[in-house]
DNA sequence: ACAATGCGTAAGTGGTGACTTACGGTAAGA
DNA sequence: TCTTACCGTAAGTCACCACTTACGCATTGT
């Protein structure tokens, strides 16, 4: 049950910014962090908050850390979304077809 | 780019419960408030939040109102993962070919 | 017309979280 | 060893959000 606090993670819009920085590949928190609208230290918090949920994992690498994506995290958040969309589709068409709702 | 309020709406765990208790299909405001640890007037600012979000629909039969899962928000959220997932897992795949870690 | 039901909204409050600056700790270079 | 770079954490502040009660509106039944 970790897609809640994944769910949490991304609701916010600068965290979510700290995370899709590392789509393309893994990144130092300097590098992260510069450029961005908010200090280091709040993007420290954010890749704190990203890693509790499985969304980051990172290494040292010398006298900096590196962030990367941690598939777990995403792979919770499809796991939920999966099994509600089969459910919830499933549902939906029924309410079509009884209703006749086009839109 | 909807997927952005779908995130804000679904992390909330009351709202993702009321949000869950479509699941099973269309219910009236009140019969999705029946039980909740919340009042009535919290479950409606929900559901407008997940209305706004493309999450439910809504629609009046009599007196009552019900609420029904839309799939749009979740195709929202769906199409993001989809386009992040692929970028990440090539990303993560050629930090795994190149550093060899196995775990 | 009047009462009753079902719901949304207004207004106010408490708690949480996102951000800041300041500090401490570790690893590399001179 | 001393400095420098890079980062996490502590402490404090401020805004936002989830919730409550009170109220108003629409629809149905008598």
């Amino acid at each position: 049950m970790a897609y809640q606090s994944a769910f949490m993670a991304l609701a916010d819009p600068t965290r979510r910014h700290v995370f899709e920085r590392l789509r393309g590949g893994p990144k130092s928190v300097g590098r992260i962090a510069h450029g961005m609208p908010v200090s280091r230290p709040a993007v420290s918090q954010h890749l704190k908050v990203l890693k509790k949920a499985g969304l980051v994992q990172d290494r040292a690498e010398g006298t900096q850390r590196v962030y990367s994506i941690d598939p777990k995290g995403l792979a919770a958040i499809r796991a939920w979304l999966d099994q509600f969309w089969e459910d919830a589709l499933k549902a939906f068409q029924a309410e079509v077809e009884k209703k006749g709702v086009s839109a």
